[in-house]
DNA sequence: TACTTTTATGCAACCGGTTGCAAAATTGTT
DNA sequence: AACAATTTTGCAACCGGTTGCATAAAAGTA
């Protein structure tokens, strides 16, 4: 491969300067049209390329846009990427990707390098480890657009997409109250992480309002995982109430619960269980999984779009938006022992 | 926000050359310790953060590289993202990503946004719907690394990371023989992909070795999904054979077969299903599904260990290499009738 | 035809580093 | 102390574009 061909190339093949085969190129309006179509066909008969990491450079835009999530190994993050990327492609910008493994460390050490590549924005969803967030706030004094998604932090400055957590919680528990469950069980994390603690809030809210008891001895707090759900419902069972429905903090705990249900022969849905997350498989499990939609492909659209947005503007910090979206509630039989 | 300093600052600041700066800042043997010391202090000091798009410029590489996938929401492709970038941000790489949503004209473009983005590799695994593989030699062409994975195309002249698909097919239903299933169903695709051919030979192989017929009226091609799965499966079932095992083309499929066949009332695994990929929720729908593992953990860091070998070498393409992973049988309840 | 406007192009500096080669500074040798 | 060998640093070109400003060319007007 010899060397590829520069704007340098063309100009000197027709005679001209670069300065015009660049403004050509990118469709300036002061060029002509005589001129334009020339150069065009020069750059397709030599086979040109721009060199974007020049142009980068010497504009000072790169046209690309850092995204930093925990890891691709969750689905939901894996499904903002998607959407993400899918819509900022139309737009021009590229995605450059990094995991921060759920480390604190390795998340600062992810927006050194996406500011160091001279990323236009970045978009991310914090670890669970992450406390301090100056590397996010040197983010926002760089002037570059930053946007945290779903995983957020109330200090920072910046606009958010998230959620609405509470309503999530609320709506889960509300409608196993509509469906008559009464005494209902929670299996969540212990960690404070504001969308886990928000889904509860929801939970005590919608429990409140029904004139129902909040009974701690169906309350498990530890981790969230199959092997979770099952241990949590086996502690739950041994208590002194019996429940007849349990929220799961996540659909993969919803599935241990469901097993653990299954193993102590208790009857679903006349025990009721829904999670949140609506993973691809909470549908097809026996029997299928009641859920609570995170709707991670909009969620990723509006980041894009709030990029957008922020990006044409002088002071992207001017006012910060926040995009709160509304959960959905799947209803599936785990949870429907009236209609359906 | 201030201008970001740059190492002119550095230098004006401690009354050197850039130069000397450069290669302080970058570790070169030449410097002398003394002034490597004073350049990194007042770096630090003056918060400095290299420019990598003007790193980039002059040195002539990115240290990034590109990923074509068709979609992240196929979790095997998520999940051998998630490997590619944890292996080469070990090694400084970043990744720049590009889906392709098994559209030939998006791969196109990604190839040709990622060379843009003057990429120092590409990996990627083919749409759905490419054969024109031009744009692929192109990369080649430019002499930069290119690596395939899993989808894979014959004529494209590098290095490949795959999965043996024959022998996946082949322990597959090795596995079903040996658990006494004799009329053996197979509900695959129609499309003339590799990795879905090379399984069912490995499919019919297995069935010569050990004498079974293959029986014609248990083979459906169509789709691949739950849909699929179910439809095939009532298919199969009205034909003049009944089966005692059904392999799904992929999990999807697999769990598409089982609802069918609990619907027909048909017990699991008195007749058997297995599928490929072995998706998260194989090991916990009911019955938990046998599978084979895709590995695609595995294959991303071969793909990257592979770049970070051929990025060394002078001629990336001297010899090419092929690394094939063996599958891994997971043997659940959903085909063991006989131990376990 | 001469002069003003309005395009279209060229000039040259700039973006922020890297790197081969030469020159200067140090160190070593006798 | 003089000279050679070695280590450090500086010089300057280069990477491949972009863009403000000046100038040349084309078009419009009187």
């Amino acid at each position: 491969m010899n060397k590829k061909t520069t704007i340098y190339d063309i100009a000197r093949a027709l005679g001209i300067t670069v300065s015009t085969v660049s403004r050509a190129l990118n469709n300036v309006p002061t060029i002509s049209e005589g001129t334009r179509q020339l150069v065009l066909a020069k750059a397709k008969e030599l086979n040109y390329s721009v060199n974007k990491i020049a142009s980068s450079l010497s504009s000072g835009r790169s046209n690309t846009i850092g995204v930093i999530v925990p890891t691709m190994q969750i689905h939901f993050f894996a499904e903002a990427v998607h959407s993400i990327e899918k819509e900022l492609k139309k737009h021009n910008y590229s995605l450059l990707l990094y995991q921060s493994n759920e480390s604190y460390s390795d998340e600062v050490n992810g927006i050194k390098t996406l500011l160091e590549a001279q990323v236009d924005g970045i978009i991310a969803s914090l670890s669970l480890e992450t406390q301090q967030i100056t590397h996010f706030q040197e983010v926002i004094k760089q002037g570059k657009c930053l946007i945290i998604f779903d995983r957020t932090h109330r200090d920072i400055a910046a606009p958010v997409v998230k959620l609405n957590d509470f309503e999530a919680g609320y709506l889960a528990t509300k409608h196993l109250i509509e469906q008559g469950y009464k005494k209902i069980g929670f299996i969540t994390t212990n960690k404070e992480i504001a969308i886990f603690q928000d889904r509860f809030s929801g939970f005590e809210a919608a429990l409140k309002e029904a004139d129902l008891p909040q009974l701690d001895d169906l309350i498990v707090r530890g981790e969230l995982s199959i092997e979770a759900g099952i241990k949590g419902t086996e502690q739950i069972l041994q208590s002194s109430i019996q429940p007849d429905a349990i929220i799961g903090g996540d659909d993969f705990t919803a599935v241990g619960i469901i097993q653990a249900l299954k193993a102590a022969e208790i009857a679903i849905p006349a025990t009721g269980v829904i999670g949140f997350a609506n993973q691809t498989f909470s549908s097809f499990i026996t029997p299928a999984l009641s859920s609570i939609d995170q709707q991670a492909n909009k969620m990723g659209e509006e980041c894009a779009k709030l990029f957008l947005k922020m990006v044409k503007q002088k002071n992207p910090y001017e006012d910060i938006e926040q995009v709160v979206l509304d959960p959905i509630l799947i209803k599936r039989k785990s949870t429907c022992r009236i209609d359906k």
